[in-house]
DNA sequence: AGCGTGGTGCGAAACGTTTCGACTCTCATA
DNA sequence: TATGAGAGTCGAAACGTTTCGCACCACGCT
């Protein structure tokens, strides 16, 4: 392990003179500074991370605190980690994974009581999450991927929900339909107060209005059987309703299988969209299913750099707010509605 | 932030007595330890672990290298990291998520350079991965959630191919079908010298014969058209074919569609094994399929805790090896095969 | 009474950085 | 020829731990 001793050994100079030519941080000889970074370069020196952070007070490291996987875990949720690790690193940060406990305050008092990380980026995050709070009393920066009830005081990343929603109307409208259900994520998800389900269906039905189209909402289910029910459901409520968009994925299994089983077919006879689900899973499905993508990559991404951001411009500008709407992947179940409207 | 030094003060002893007292690393009266403890307690006091790590050269953090997502990305590969997250952090440890860029031994002589991690956890690990050798030359302990070819010298976990191509087989032959088709994963990972391709191969041809049963191999479909196409190559080829097994969660979307256009059915003419891919994927197809679900988290855990018990107990004790098999789920998709055996 | 011994506790050094005040030049200016 | 400024460099302190040698004390033994 070869220290920043060694180099400024072999260049003649300074410990302290070493560590300015490499950190730049206060004016040193040009000629001095090859010197040194010849040394360092020859020895194949790496500064310690650990005496730098010790000493400045910054590591360098982030954390992503990771909840423990819910049943709707999938793709999305590692892409978070992925995006906001690829940023971090091209940044030169680190990000940590923790998993979260049963109960995360104490978690997070844990971590932030060692010193290990600059800052805490969170996901999952509920409308009313206990974990801002805390955070921002104890004053450890953070930026969350999804958003509170009301995040402008927080930097964030999080889906457009809203463009989402209009994107999505246009697309059907497009074709053609005139009536639409959505069928939201479980009730459980509702219960959590977790901000994409009920988001998403504020939206939806706001923009079914502005397109001037009908709309169906209130469905949640949260299974493949659910999924089943609920489409049997519309089907007698709302024998009208040509164009279906699911939150779902097990729910959309079941819408399928129960829109087979009454001998009608998609997309001659529906419509079906899947919201918030990776086009891979979509791909999944047959047919492959017109899908709402979210960035989440790209959110993990904008959610790292947003931190690093506040971390490295000591808490100068306002908080950062970043929504990204979802991408539309049309599939084979997108079709203009059958003559006359109804079955 | 309250230091050892705080502590020290308000329990009356020397820095050097609370380190002890906190840490049992020598002798300390009892009572002088509880007046420590207490004072600890009392101040919420967090050892910094920067200063520790420092001092003693363990700092407790592993690093997980994380491939860039390739094609076949999924929740397998983010059961790795949740598991090797969660172990880590019940043994006190924290997990680092790394990115891989295009050099990996590059990254790697950064990442270890630092001083910041004890330990690397490999995952993705190819026949012959190039940054087991780099590891082991360095020095830097580490261990593998998979495997290269001759693993011996090396702590892993990987799945027990054998033992979940008996088990897919001894389904198989239990309903009563005496031909298997075995489709593998894309030539690209073939090419990449994927393990899993390649083992699950070799150990599906060899429980296939070990049971007496005829079998089909060769075929490598890596999207949902080459599944359909190589599952009519197959009709072709060998109608009497009643059972297949499909790595390729993609390639099975085409093996499904390809049946049903030929007028077949699941499992009706044809018992369709998922291999590899997690139940929550297989739930997706309809009919849901039989998988052979990888122990994704229970590999990431133990991978991080070989890892662990390695950095704990200075090498001692010769490198752990352990191999789980797949679970079977059995869904809608297997069953005896028809009158006859054929099509 | 003197001496070893084992159990406790202390202070100082060390880990590898960064930071900061002070020092030494050189050169332009009064 | 002093003087001041400014650039460049240095040494020491500090960050919060752990570790290690040494001192202290009470005790039992000779």
């Amino acid at each position: 392990m070869t220290s920043l001793r060694d180099v400024a050994e072999r260049a003649q100079v300074a410990v302290s003179t070493a560590s300015a030519a490499l950190n730049g941080t206060r004016p040193v000889a040009a000629a001095t500074r090859r010197r040194v970074e010849r040394a360092a370069a020859e020895l194949g020196y790496r500064p310690n991370l650990l005496a730098r952070g010790l000493q400045s007070k910054r590591t360098r490291i982030l954390a992503l605190l990771f909840p423990a996987p819910r049943s709707g875990f999938g793709l999305t949720e590692m892409q978070f980690a992925t995006g906001a690790a690829e940023a971090a690193s091209e940044l030169g940060y680190h990000l940590l994974l923790s998993p979260e406990s049963a109960d995360p305050i104490e978690e997070l008092r844990h971590l932030t009581g060692l010193g290990l990380v600059d800052g805490v980026l969170l996901m999952e995050v509920g409308l009313d999450d206990e974990r801002t709070a805390f955070l921002a009393e104890s004053g450890v920066p953070f930026a969350m991927i999804g958003r509170t009830r009301e995040p402008d005081g927080i930097d964030h990343a999080d889906i457009d929900f809203a463009a989402t929603a209009r994107d999505a109307v246009a697309h059907v409208t497009g074709l053609g339909h005139r009536k639409l259900a959505f069928f939201n994520l479980s009730e459980d998800t509702h219960a959590a107060q977790y901000g994409p389900a009920i988001r998403a269906g504020a939206e939806f039905e706001r923009a079914a209005r502005e397109a001037g189209i009908a709309y169906v909402g209130g469905h949640r289910p949260g299974s493949a059987e659910d999924g089943g029910k609920a489409f049997e459901d519309l089907m007698d409520a709302h024998p009208d309703v040509t164009a279906l968009a699911v939150m779902d994925d097990h729910a959309a299994v079941g819408v399928i299988a129960a829109v087979a089983r009454h001998g009608r077919r998609i997309p001659e006879d529906l419509t079906l969209l899947l919201v918030l689900s990776s086009a891979r899973v979509a791909g999944m499905f047959h047919p492959r299913l017109t899908t709402l993508e979210p960035p989440s990559a790209e959110l993990g991404r904008l959610g790292a750099r947003m931190l690093i951001g506040r971390l490295q411009e000591e808490s100068q500008g306002g908080p950062q707010r970043r929504l990204l709407p979802c991408r539309l992947v049309v599939g084979d179940s997108s079709a203009p509605p059958r003559e006359g409207g109804r079955w």
